[in-house]
Parts: structure tokens; C-alpha cells; sequence
DNA sequence: GCCGTTTTCGGCCCGACTGTTTTCAGTCG
């Protein structure tokens, strides 16, 4: 049982509770814990093992108990006896939009709704409407709310999220009467998947924007529109939110909706105990009522008596800490970095050629990259076999001769077979500059065998970077079984360091075990894997991936210099 | 169900929008 499973089992349990009416504050137990397991680097079976897992914050006793049942068992007596509940059937229900506990509750006690099918059954028959309290308007709404939970595919990575964003920007800036306007919500914390957009604007021409925004080409549909808020659904399936603020209370909004939820319960809290109130409106003094902060962000933490705190770091997972201990990090920014070390040309299954990628990155203001394309286990890849592999160094090198103001490392991505060796030889690999080790195949071995292929893999000397370390690709695939915190154990040992691939739907190595790295003295390599020259640039959610996981300049490779680097990468060949 | 510089009981964030119940409950974030 991984913490994912513990996380649904809880939330399944949430969900119950709800529709049962229950104390609403036990509900929020369960929905906490989890989503705290759920983001936890460690795994909850190890904490349990070291009998430290009351030590994360929102699992006490009887949680905790819980969870030794689920993972010795898979389940635990109350989750058996959730399952039993006549409840338990209503909560995909709670899946569609607008459909809430007492509602699912209402429709399954009146007209005998079940799933979602007998809801759309019911309400394409009209029963809706003969309900007390329910209009056309609801149904209609309901209608559309099942349309929208069938088509969504789950949450938007964060670069589909971004592009609506920036695009949806850029118009509603042209409208005059915005003086201000940003990203808020867990696109601006940087989270690897968005539910919904949400965007901030300071304006007096609140009626102009809403207007302008709620008929955006876009917009398939508009959910709600106000003064205040508007919230749209876009043809793509995603859901944006706009609010107009004033300009005295923006920074307090603009915190407040930047989230996430745990750290703003926790400034209200802290705001508290200091005599304040702490809202989207300002920070306002608990006896006198008046507003003592407010305006920017930067006033709000003040107020508090805190520095200003990076939105990506705003997850209640220590930031309030480390800003009360005077030890946030300096997080790495795009600036950092001065070069990629993973990216594929025309000789395997790039569009480029290596020159085109050393000019794009070039064109970047790169020092150096790395050509790494793939070795021959990677079949559909075109991947290279060792004569062709030494036949590209060579070429990578007359590159390199040929080209100024950019140094090109010959590399490769070495495939890790399954029983852990290389599929190229160490004669070829010595020739590389650097290498790059990586699982293309066998996904689905045991836990214990993944593991040790990888450490394995690793254990090669002549490797120095592990690319995607466990695998996943977001919306796609799960990660691989793998024991991440023996890997990033292992790397610590050979001085290899972890990547953390770029690709917006690898995001791989996750933000919190780019913490875990770090926090081991294990080195990160921030990489594109880029397949044509274009896609240098998402090396913008590699660094949001790695802020997110606390990591600063000097604990990412690829931000030293060429010297710098060069070190590093000997440091394993001695 | 958790948690503790209001501490072992009693809090636990709260406001906007919607639809419809002429005064508010439900949903959402």
C-alpha cells in the first residue's frame, strides 16, 4: 500500500462522513491527512516502521492507527464499514460540479438517484424539477456539471495551464481600466498539475472586465458572473476564475488566493495570536478593526513578522519555520542555470541536428549543453549501439570544434537493462563527457528488483546523472516501483547525481523529492530532454519543480560553471 | 479527528455566487 492508496482510502472516508452530515471538522481530518500523505516524500510505511508517523503534522492516534491497518492490511475496520454504508454508492456523485453532500443526499432519499447515470437519466425526464427547492436553472446546470466530469481527463499540466493563462492575460491587460493583473492560486505556486486557473485584477471597470471576460473566443461556458468574481469554463475543459480587487486589500488577496489553503489557515492562526485578523480583505487589528497591512504581499508577512515567503514554498510543509529560524532558502531562479544536459537529435529521435541545438541553447545564453540521445535498447527510438554511439562523439566534438560562445559535451542516455547492466560498453562510455543512466523498459518489475536494477544501473562508475528516476508521466503513467529513498541513498554513496526532467509531463524527480535529494547531499540536474530545439525553454518548470522542492543554485549541476561542472562530473572517475 | 504561547477541552477561515425558500442553504475555493 503506497501513500496514494492511504490517501484515497481517507478521502473515501471523507466523503461518506460528508454525506452522512457528520462533524464537519472530523471530515476536515481526513481530507488533511489525506492530502499530507498523498505530498509526503517518505513513504508512510517507513514513518510507521520508525514509529514516527504522529510526527507529520495532522496524524495523530487514531489516524495513525488507521494507517498501520492499511498498510499490514490493505484496509481498516472503519474503512469496511464505510464501504458498507448505504452512502458509500452516492460518492461519485460528489464528482460532478455543483452536486455537494446535500444535495447527492437529496436526490438519492427523493427520486432514488445512484450514480451518474441515474442522474442524468433524471434529469434529461425532468424529475428535477418536480423536487422542492429546484428549478430548471438546476438541472440544466447539473446537466452540464456531467458533461464536464466525463470529459475531464483529472487536472492540466502545468504548461497546458499556463499557455490559457498567458493568453487570457494578455487580452484582459489590453482593456483599459486594468491597472494590475496576476496569476494566483496553484498555478502560482507552481503545482505540476491545475485544477483551475485563477487570475487577480485591480480595476474600477469591473463591469468592462467581467464583460470582456465572460466572452473571451474561449469560453464554452460561463459559470457564474458577479461584480466581484466571474468563473468560466473554457473549451479545453479548463475552469478559470477571475476576481476584481481593490487596490488597498490586493496584496491580502493576492496571498489569500495564491493558497494554499494550509499555509493561509496557518497565517490566520498566526495572525490571531498576535491580536490580528488576518483575511483576503487586509490585516486588520482584532480591538481597534482597523487595517494595519494589505496592500502588497511583502506588507502582509510583515505584519505577521515574517519575510516575504516564495508562493512556491507556500504548502504548510515547514516554510513557517525555516522564515521564523531565518534559514528559507535562496531559491534557484532560470537565470541560474548555464546549461542542459539532456537533449536528443537527429541521430536517434530529435528533429535537430546537433549544431541547431547548440544554437537555440546558444541563443538561451547557455554555456554548454550535453548531447545525450538514446542507446540501442531504446529501439523505436532509433537509439545508438556502440560503434554509432563513438561515431557521434566524434561528430558531437568536430560540433563542438566548430561552434564559439557555447561548449558541447558529448553524452548519452544510457539504457539500464534489466538486470541492471549498461546496454552500451564501458569502453564508449568512457569516450562521453557525461553520461546519463535511465529505465526505458520493464516498468513493472517488483519494487525490491527495480530498485536494485537501479542502484546497479548507477553503480557503474562511469554514470553520472540518473535521468527520470522513477518514471512517471503525468495524467499517463505511474511512476515505476521503486524505493526512492534507497536511490537517493545510493546516489549520496556514488556521487551520481538525480535529474529532474523538465519535460512539463515528466516533472521527474517531484518537487518533494527534490527536497528529500537535497536534504541528503544529493546533487540535482535540472534537464529538458529535449526533443527539438524549441523545447530548451521548458527548463521554466524544471526551476519551478525545483523551487517548489527548495532547492537553490548550488545544489543543481547545471548551474555551475563549465569548470564547475567539470569537477563535479570527474568527481566520479577518479 | 487533530491540536496546544487562549492547552487536555473546545476550537477548528470565511466570503462570493447561485437559485429560489422572500431571508437563506448549498457549493465552492
Amino acid at each position: 500500500m503506497e501513500n496514494i492508496d492511504i490517501a484515497r482510502i481517507f478521502d473515501d472516508i471523507a466523503d461518506v462522513l460528508e454525506l452522512k452530515d457528520e462533524n464537519p471538522f472530523r471530515i476536515r481530518s481526513y481530507r488533511r491527512a489525506a492530502r499530507v500523505i498523498h505530498d509526503m516524500p517518505e513513504d508512510a510505511k517507513t514513518l510507521v516502521a520508525e514509529g514516527r508517523i504522529t510526527e507529520v503534522r495532522g496524524i495523530g492516534k487514531g489516524l495513525a492507527e488507521k494507517i498501520e491497518d492499511i498498510i499490514k492490511t490493505g484496509t481498516t475496520e472503519f474503512y469496511e464499514e464505510i464501504k458498507q454504508d448505504a452512502f458509500f454508492h452516492l460518492t461519485e456523485l460528489l464528482n460532478i460540479p455543483g452536486i455537494g453532500p446535500k444535495l447527492a443526499v437529496k436526490l438519492n432519499r427523493e427520486i432514488g438517484v445512484e450514480t451518474v447515470d441515474d442522474l442524468e437519466e433524471a434529469a434529461v425526464k425532468g424529475k428535477l424539477n418536480s423536487l422542492e427547492g429546484m428549478g430548471e436553472k438546476i438541472e440544466e446546470k447539473i446537466l452540464k456539471g456531467i458533461e464536464q466530469y466525463r470529459r475531464s481527463t483529472g487536472r492540466f499540466t502545468i504548461a497546458d495551464a499556463i499557455t490559457y493563462a498567458e493568453a487570457i492575460m494578455k487580452t484582459l491587460k489590453a482593456i483599459k481600466g486594468v491597472s494590475r493583473i496576476d496569476i494566483a492560486g496553484s498555478l502560482r505556486r507552481m503545482r505540476e498539475t491545475i485544477g483551475d486557473v485563477d487570475i487577480l485584477v485591480i480595476s474600477k471597470s469591473a463591469g468592462l472586465i467581467m464583460d470582456a471576460f465572460t466572452s473571451l473566443d474561449s469560453v464554452a461556458d460561463v459559470l457564474a458572473k458577479g461584480d466581484t468574481k466571474s468563473s468560466v469554463l473554457l473549451r479545453s475543459g479548463i475552469q478559470v476564475d477571475l476576481r476584481i480587487l481593490p487596490q488597498a486589500s490586493y496584496g491580502s488577496a493576492l496571498h489569500y488566493f495564491t493558497g494554499s489553503k494550509d499555509h493561509n489557515v496557518v497565517m490566520r492562526d498566526r495572525g490571531k495570536r498576535m491580536g490580528l485578523k488576518v483575511s483576503e480583505y487586509g490585516v486588520f487589528d482584532t480591538k481597534s478593526e482597523k487595517r494595519i497591512a494589505g496592500k502588497t504581499e511583502k506588507e502582509v508577512f510583515r505584519a505577521v513578522g515574517l519575510p516575504f515567503i516564495s508562493p512556491e514554498l507556500r504548502e504548510n510543509s515547514g516554510e513557517f519555520e525555516a522564515a521564523d529560524r531565518g534559514t528559507l532558502p535562496h531559491l534557484i531562479e532560470l537565470d541560474d542555470i548555464r546549461g542542459d544536459l539532456q537533449m536528443h537529435t537527429k541521430a536517434t529521435d530529435g528533429a535537430n541536428t546537433v549544431e541547431e541545438m547548440a544554437r537555440y541553447a546558444k541563443g538561451l545564453g547557455y554555456e554548454y549543453i550535453a548531447i545525450t540521445d538514446h542507446s540501442k535498447a531504446v529501439r523505436v527510438a532509433g537509439g545508438l549501439d556502440d560503434k554509432e554511439l563513438a561515431a557521434h562523439i566524434k561528430a558531437i566534438r568536430k560540433a563542438n570544434d566548430k561552434m564559439d560562445g557555447i561548449e558541447i559535451l558529448s553524452g548519452v542516455e544510457v539504457d539500464i537493462l534489466k538486470d541492471g547492466r549498461l546496454d552500451i560498453s564501458d569502453e564508449v562510455l568512457s569516450e562521453c563527457d557525461v553520461v546519463l543512466a535511465a529505465v526505458h523498459s520493464g516498468f513493472t518489475m517488483p519494487r525490491d528488483e527495480m530498485t536494485e536494477r537501479i542502484k546497479r544501473g548507477i553503480g557503474n562508475p562511469l554514470v553520472n546523472i540518473l535521468a527520470h528516476p522513477t518514471g512517471r508521466i503525468i495524467n499517463e503513467r505511474e511512476p515505476y516501483e521503486i524505493d526512492i529513498e534507497e536511490i537517493i541513498r545510493e546516489a549520496k554513496t556514488q556521487h551520481v547525481a538525480l535529474e529532474l526532467n523538465s519535460y512539463p509531463n515528466r516533472l521527474d524527480l517531484k518537487d518533494v523529492h527534490c527536497r528529500a535529494a537535497k536534504d541528503a547531499g544529493v546533487k540535482i540536474s535540472t534537464n529538458t530532454d529535449s526533443h527539438a530545439d524549441l523545447q530548451l525553454r521548458n527548463m521554466r518548470y524544471g526551476i519551478a519543480t525545483a523551487r517548489r522542492g527548495w532547492l537553490e543554485p548550488d545544489d543543481v549541476i547545471n548551474t555551475y560553471s563549465l569548470a564547475g561542472l567539470k569537477k563535479f562530473l570527474a568527481g566520479r572517475r577518479r
